[in-house]
DNA sequence: ACAACCTTTACACAAATGTGGTAATGTTGT
DNA sequence: ACAACATTACCACATTTGTGTAAAGGTTGT
C-alpha cells in the first residue's frame, strides 16, 4: 500500500537501522502498528517521527533516554511538578528556607 | 559557623556519601561555594536541596540523569520548545502531515 | 517453490552512570 | 604538632544505553 512500509523499508526511510527501529519501539519512542502477521507497519506520521526523531537528537545532542524522559514528564505531571519545584527552589538557593518556614508553619498549624 | 557544613558534615546530615556530593557537584546539581582554601561550603539551602533531591529520586525512581537534564529543559528553551513539539505531534499523529507542511509555509515564506 | 523479507531471542561490545575505593597532598582546630 | 578533616586524581566495578550480528523460524510476492 502506498505510504505504508515494513521495518526495513521505513529504516531505508529514515535513516535507521532496523535494529534501532526495533530499539525505539521498545523504548516507547515510535511504535508502530501491526499486520495480522505481526509485521511492523509504519505510516507517514511515523516516518516523520523518525526524521525529526534524528534530527532533534543530532542539533541538540539527545540522549533516546532523555527523549524519553521528556515523554514520561508529559505522562506524569505530579513528577514534573515535583521537578519543576525542586528546579526552581534550587536556582534561588535563598527560596529553600522560607520553602521549609512554609513546611514548618503547615505542620504547626495542622 | 552555625549553618554551615564541609563535605563530610554535609554528607552525614544528607544521607549522601561525600563521594556523592562531589559526584553531585560535578553533575551541576548541587554545588555548593567554596571556602578561600577550597573546601566545599554547603548552608542550609544546599543540605534542603540534598534532603529534597534524595526524597524526589526515591519517591519516582529518577536517575541523576534525568534530574540534570530536567535542568538543561530549563536552561534551553529552544531545546524544550523543540522537545515539546516533537512529543505533541507524536501523541496526536495525524499532526505530523500539518507540521511538515507548516514547516514548509515557514520555509517559503523566509 | 524460492528468495527475500519479517518475527523473537540472544550474545557481544563500547561508552556512560553511579558508586566505592586509594594515594598524595593541603587545611584546621585544639 | 598532631589527628581529623579537606582537596584532586586516579582505579575499579556493576549496570544501563546504543548498536551490531546471528540463529531459528514464519510470511510474502512472483
Amino acid at each position: 500500500m502506498a505510504g505504508t512500509y515494513t521495518v526495513g523499508a521505513a529504516a531505508a526511510a529514515s535513516g535507521w537501522s532496523a535494529r534501532m527501529l526495533r530499539y525505539l519501539e521498545q523504548q516507547g519512542l515510535v511504535v508502530p502498528r501491526r499486520s495480522a502477521t505481526c509485521y511492523r507497519i509504519y505510516g507517514l506520521g511515523e516516518l516523520n517521527q523518525l526524521r525529526s526523531l534524528k534530527q532533534l537528537r543530532r542539533q541538540y545532542e539527545l540522549e533516546l533516554d532523555d527523549v524519553a524522559f521528556a515523554a514520561r514528564l508529559r505522562r506524569e505531571p505530579d513528577l514534573k511538578a515535583a521537578l519543576d519545584g525542586w528546579l526552581a527552589a534550587s536556582a534561588d538557593s535563598g527560596s529553600w528556607i522560607d520553602w521549609e518556614q512554609r513546611k514548618h508553619e503547615r505542620l504547626l498549624a495542622a
